[in-house]
DNA sequence: CGAGCCATCTACCATATGGTAGACAGGCGC
DNA sequence: GCGCCTGTCTACCATATGGTAGATGGCTCG
């Protein structure tokens, strides 16, 4: 039985997660104006008039804004890390894997494409935010940063440093994903043709970036 | 003599440049501001209260809100226009422009980062904000965009698709200058040193990606 | 010296916004 | 059938916000 919005749990809904109902259809929709327009522009009557609800019956389920915000980004590193898991526990070797990831980033981005904007606003928004966010993904990036140290090490892998990769490797990614406005000054729409070709192309630079060519890392 | 904002030319302060003078100050703490805090989150109260004068003041120079924020983005799209225009006109073949591009924008990014930052703004707030960015920086990405083919034609890059190459370049750059939470979360605070760090390994990266090795691109 | 202009301010306006308190209808259990 | 709980609502609050109108002091010019 649901619990509606009280102190407790900083930036949870209360009971358990709400997947449905209306605690439900208000962290999607939270989640898609959050990361469309970004949180500030977002207010909770316009959030609640496009629920066919009142801003109270936002506030009975979740306390506050930002409680709201919180959930949202939880929900949201939730989603990101149980793809990011998935598909490291996936692939093999060094180059394999990065390629693993990104393509599973990119399915997520192609179903769920509010999930990598609220990311990129959480950059934006600072802390509590991004804090919130990044020390949910910080096993995760302590796990690639050292995999991606040893496939140096081993050669598979061209030096380079480890968390300014990953801080690259997440730049583009986002970039490319989400930077629509970029896109489409440049000829590209976000549509699911443009979003293969995206994935190609950045594939390629990774690839070429990352795999050494000749005797040690023949592709 | 300056003139005050009024009904006019839309986005622009009345009279000269205002980079004097209390419109000065004005375009410089809204620069400021709406790269750090966001356009949203930033009032006109709380501008006024950092230059110790009353937000009538910032209404006197410039019309209205959204009028500033124009004023703010041309400046910016200017002074980037510069820094890129004058590194495009300097550097020789394939790879030596894009390095020299990029140093200039690192260089732009240790003395103003603000101008970097006020850029991933306008990705966010959509048009007209990056409507009018963009435009103002067109002429230059329809010349990047045939010189990398060119390049890539002549055998000196390798073979990308030359729109999509100019988004990853720019959302690697843009985000590696800007992404300060998720630096931070990787041990790289936002100092000079760092810097220089950051700026030789997206160079690296980027070299690895777009020089050929062998007969053709041997660096 | 007085008039006019400029740049800053005070006073005020209308609306937006996040949030609180309690009313109310429906459902369920005793 | 009644009491209690849940979930939604109305009414209201205090503050924030972008903006307008006119006051005011200082400066310049005729």
């Amino acid at each position: 039985m649901s619990v509606p919005g009280d102190a407790g749990a900083a930036g949870e809904a209360r009971g358990p997660a709400p997947q449905v109902g209306t605690a439900g259809r208000i962290l999607q929709a939270a989640l898609a104006s959050f990361a469309g327009r970004g949180y500030d522009s977002t207010s909770l009557d316009a959030l609640a008039a496009g629920l066919d609800v009142r801003k109270q019956t936002i506030l009975y389920w979740f306390p506050s804004k930002e409680a709201l915000l919180e959930a949202v980004v939880d929900q949201c590193a939730s989603e990101l890390s149980t793809v990011l898991e998935a598909s490291l526990h996936r692939a093999g070797d060094g180059w394999g894997k990065v390629e693993a990831v990104v393509r599973s980033v990119f399915r997520l981005a192609a179903r769920r494409p509010e999930v990598l904007g609220l990311v990129r606003e959480t950059g934006r928004l600072g802390p509590p935010a991004s804090t919130r966010f990044l020390a949910a993904l910080g096993p995760l990036v302590d796990g690639a940063s050292a995999f991606l140290e040893a496939e140096m090490d081993a050669g598979h892998l061209r030096r380079h440093e480890p968390r300014l990769l990953l801080v690259a490797i997440y730049s583009t990614v986002i970039g490319m994903l989400t930077e629509v406005e970029v896109l489409r000054a440049l000829g590209e729409e976000p549509t699911a043709r443009s979003l293969v070709r995206r994935r190609r192309e950045l594939l390629d630079l990774l690839r070429s970036a990352l795999v050494a060519s000749g005797p040690e890392g023949e592709p």
